[in-house]
RNA sequence: GGGCGGGUAGCUCAGUUGGUUAGAGCAUUGCGUUGACAUCGCAAAGGUCGUAGGUUCGAGUCCUAUCUCGCCCA
């Protein structure tokens, strides 16, 4: 009994079902599992950590990108029988998440998160998390990601809590993370610090403003004018691009090599509008070149001025408060925006008449990663990693080959990166993420424990609080690789499964995520996280755009699965993107995958109709032993061409060439096997018997190897698909070959490389000059607009390939649409068929008869013009052949130039006899 | 300023040990309803592989220079 088979893939109906099945079956889990019994620690793992998305997000293209990777990778590994967990989880994601719920608070009850209170929006956002925390778990669950849910994980999680807790103190310990005033990035928005990496630098269009720093006379050095006074007197001509900080300035820089300025240096000038005194300075940093070629020195909000400001002890002063607004220290700008701060002091220099001009000018602004809006450099006290040692063991890791990066160039990328690094800012005043452990005495002692402390470690006093900062969000995600496992509790699953294998993920968190990873994973763990990184590139619109809101051109992934089918997405995505670089993707490209996924599936029903339809009779003597004695050529060259196409599929793996192998099997799948295995096999699937049985049996077994090798790429379709396919050869004279079949293709054996017997190449050699003539009289019908239905007949004289070619008469008389009765082939003809179209296929020669169709005089043109052709050929051969070529090429090689040139010279011959 | 990547058919891209008429999908042009598939089939047209040198018997592939677009770091 067999159920109709719907003629179009119906995906829709098809992946969920086929993802519970999956789940249900327990077939994302290891086969080889620490926590249960027969546990063996000897079987191969391959574990991968996914990249966890922000648990309140949305899926998009990247996480598409990466999960259809990844699944790709781990289905491979399992199939080839290692013992596989993908540890899926999420992120708390610090700053994003607590945006969304503010900005949910702020419209749903009017109120910020500070009227709020710290406890309750923590709360809150526990109760967002929960809300909105599936969504993104499901949408993943979508594309088919065969990851273990069961090891799930949340970054705040009790466990992944202890983690952070554990390693913070640790490094705590051992003095490698310290708290202190220093320059950091401030965002006036999020109030926060981020770190180096969460700022993004932006050329933009601004003004450069230049202007008098007056000096103050002295009475080694009378103003020309005698009177001393601020107005009319010497000065120091600068020019800063932000005026405001002018108010935090504490000292003027020039060249101490300047002949206009070094007569300044050791003065005293005079803070604008303030009336601050600050020293003149000699630093060689200053560029005598850039603006007027003296600096004015603002340490406190100027990572430069804080070097130069560092070296010669110059003060310090903040001029902004937490929300970029002018703090006490500026004057009567007091309280004011820093960008109206900027207007009014300018209006009031030029009052005062100590402008020069501006002019615009171009530079680079910094500004927030998220948000855009513009980053102060300020002074703050805040928590740093000192980074130094972690960075070289991460160096080391890489250098020495523990780690490798694919592709290989970011090696260097990741270099360049740790060798310059600084200190970590870790601290985020933020309320969402680990909050920072460390409790404060009020005689400022800080306790810093594993366990929330009830004392001061130091006084014992009882009055302590905890450090109000949270960690930033990537201190946590450092240690996924092994929190998710269990660290610091050496669990069976951390000793079994870590170190992991393979990180995957896109090169633009290279720095902000990987880096990090290795450095924590060295230094607590004492071994490198994962053996390989393997880095995708971004995926941008079909004219290489980045995809964003504004332009209108982002692509969902949740619209493209519910009109396409995942399969077709993650094929895509597969196929049209090579490590490393970025993609360009249209939906054309998906519904072209569409397309595919349904050839598949329609391939496949033909496969299980052939084998529903076959009688019951017997295999063909010798079923077992000498199987290959009944190989018709084309069961031989199909067989072949898939062998090659393990082997070539195994080989694009081992190199991470994943598109290649996809594309390899579409076009083994569509153009060798459904084009010309396919065809080919109806005929003899109409002769019945033995015959019918046969090409049954190698369509059955070709499909399912395709079917393994296809089922990473589109794992929906080839699990149903293949699931039919079982079911039927269960039922039918062929269930040998399903014997060893397991319930479902996603644990199904991956295919073994075999090793070329000897007859593949002569074989495939016979097969391709079938083919050829096939498509020269394919194409002369087509010219000569010979309907397709009509059989017409046909006379070959084939030279020493009679024997192949009678034997192929079938095969060449259904796919090129002859009529077999009319079909003669012979060693060579006595008298050339008059009133044909003559066809040359190296040393065989076709006449098709096409009564009244064939035009003498076309017929000579069409001949001379082939003749032309083949004769530019051996001109060419032969040339290359009386070349050095023939002594130096490899000799394999110079002989298959000569065979070609030796065809090609048998085909002029023949066409100019035809001209004769 | 330093580093990296791309520039191959009208469009989007493959092409990893250099091997001799350069591939795919989409788009275009003919023809086609034979029971796997019109989400299809058969056939056709379309490229001096950014430019200029060089190495080599042989270069899209290696080297040098250069133009151009993009990214990362400073």
């Amino acid at each position: 009994m067999t159920k109709e088979l719907p003629k179009a893939y119906d995906f829709k109906s098809t992946e969920s079902r086929i993802y519970a099945m999956w789940e249900a079956g327990g077939y994302f889990k290891p086969w080889n599992d620490p926590n249960k019994p027969n546990f063996d620690p000897n079987v191969e793992t391959f574990v991968i950590a996914i990249p966890p998305p922000n648990v309140t997000g949305e899926l998009h293209l990247g996480h598409a990108m990466f999960v259809s990777v990844e699944d790709l990778m781990i289905r491979y590994h399992r199939m080839k029988g290692y013992s596989t967990l993908w540890v899926p989880g999420t992120d708390h994601a610090g700053i994003a998440t607590q945006l969304m719920v503010e900005r949910d608070l702020l419209k749903t009850e009017e109120i910020t998160r500070e009227e709020y209170g710290r406890e309750k929006f923590i709360e809150r956002t526990w109760e967002w998390k929960k809300k909105y925390g599936g969504l993104i778990t499901t949408q993943i669950r979508r594309l088919g990601a065969s990851c273990d849910w069961d090891r799930e994980r949340f970054t705040l999680d009790d466990g992944l809590s202890r983690a952070v807790r554990e390693a913070f103190v640790r490094l705590y310990e051992k003095g490698l993370i310290y708290r202190g005033p220093r320059l950091i990035n401030w965002s006036p928005g999020l109030k926060t610090a981020v770190s180096d990496l969460e700022v993004e630098y932006t050329e933009e269009d601004a003004n450069l403003y230049y202007f008098k720093y007056m000096i103050k006379p002295s009475p080694l050095h009378p103003s020309p004018s005698g009177r001393g006074d601020g107005g009319e007197g010497e000065f120091i001509p600068v020019a800063t691009i932000r005026p405001e900080t002018i108010l935090g300035d504490t000292a003027v820089a020039v060249h101490p090599d300047d002949d206009r300025f070094k007569k300044f240096i050791g003065r005293t000038a005079i803070v604008p509008m303030l009336g601050r005194e600050i020293p003149i300075i000699g630093d060689e940093y200053v560029s005598m070149e850039f603006g007027t070629g003296a600096l004015k020195i603002t340490p406190a909000h100027d990572p430069n001025d804080y070097a130069i400001a560092e070296k010669h002890n110059l003060h310090m002063i903040p001029m902004l408060d937490k929300e970029a607004k002018v703090n006490e220290n500026g004057g009567k700008y007091q309280g004011m925006d820093r960008f109206e701060a900027r207007k009014q002091l300018w209006a009031d220099m030029k009052e005062a008449g100590l402008v020069i001009k501006t002019e615009p000018y171009r530079t680079t602004i910094p500004r927030s990663q998220r948000g855009g809006e513009i980053i102060e450099p300020m002074i703050s006290e805040q928590w740093f990693v000192k980074i130094e040692s972690l960075a070289n063991a991460g160096l080391d890791a890489v250098k020495d080959g523990r780690i490798k990066i694919v592709p290989e160039r970011f090696e260097k990328t990741y270099y360049n990166w740790l060798e310059n690094i600084k200190d970590w800012c870790i601290s985020r005043q933020l309320w969402w993420g680990h909050r920072i452990p460390v409790w404060y005495c009020p005689d400022g002692h800080m306790t810093v424990t594993r366990e929330d402390p009830t004392e001061c470690a130091t006084c014992g006093s009882k009055d302590i609080h905890q450090d109000d900062d949270v960690l930033d969000t990537w201190f946590s995600s450092g240690l996924w690789p092994f929190s998710t496992l269990g660290w610091p509790e050496e669990t069976p699953d951390l000793k079994y499964f870590y170190p992991t294998s393979y990180m995957e993920t896109g090169y633009d968190i290279l720095f902000f995520w990987v880096a990090r990873m290795i450095m924590s994973g060295l230094e607590y763990t004492g071994e490198a996280p994962f053996h390989t990184v393997y880095l995708h590139g971004l995926i941008r619109d079909e004219h290489g755009r980045k995809m964003s809101k504004t332009y209108g051109n982002v692509i969902d992934p949740l619209t493209v699965m519910d009109e396409l089918g995942t399969d077709a997405l993650r094929f895509t995505l597969l196929v049209g993107a090579t490590p490393g670089n970025d993609m360009n993707l249209s939906v054309k490209k998906v519904e072209a995958n569409r397309n595919f996924a349904n050839k598949v599936w329609n391939a496949g029903r033909f496969v299980i109709n052939a084998i529903n339809s076959l009688t019951p009779t017997p295999l063909p003597e010798g079923e077992g032993q000498g199987v290959r004695a009944d190989f018709t050529l084309a069961d031989s060259w199909i067989w072949a061409r898939l062998q090659n196409l393990v082997r070539d599929v195994e080989r694009q793996f081992q190199n991470f060439q994943y598109g290649q192998a996809g594309q390899q099997i579409y076009d083994f799948l569509w153009s060798d096997f459904a084009d010309w295995y396919v065809e080919i096999a109806k005929q003899e699937l109409n002769e019945g018997g033995a015959r019918a049985a046969r090409a049954a049996d190698t369509l059955a077994r070709v499909f399912d190897m395709t079917m393994r090798l296809l089922h990473p790429f589109t794992p929906f379709v080839t699990e149903e698909i293949w699931g039919h396919l079982h079911s039927a050869l269960r039922e039918s004279p062929l269930s040998e070959i399903c014997a060893d079949w397991p319930d479902a293709l996603i644990t199904a054996k991956w295919p073994e490389i075999r090793e070329p017997e000897g007859w593949e190449e002569e074989k495939t050699a016979e097969f391709e000059l079938i083919q050829e003539i096939v498509r020269s009289i394919r194409n002369l019908r087509a010219e000569k607009n010979v309907a397709p239905a009509k059989k017409i007949a046909a006379f070959i004289s084939a030279g020493d390939k009679v024997d192949l070619l009678n034997e192929q008469s079938k095969v060449l008389a259904s796919l090129a649409g002859l009529n077999e009765a009319e079909l003669t082939i012979s060693a060579s003809l006595a008298d050339k068929p008059a009133d044909a179209a003559a066809l040359v296929v190296g040393s065989v020669e076709i006449y098709l008869p096409l009564a009244g169709m064939v035009d003498l005089a076309s017929e000579k043109t069409r001949l001379e013009k082939e003749l032309k052709e083949a004769e530019s050929h051996i001109q060419r051969l032969e040339n290359l052949l009386n070349g050095d070529f023939a002594n130096k090429a490899p000799a394999a090689l110079v002989q298959k130039e000569r065979d070609k040139l030796a065809a090609y010279k048998d085909t002029a011959e023949k066409i100019k006899a035809q001209l004769k």
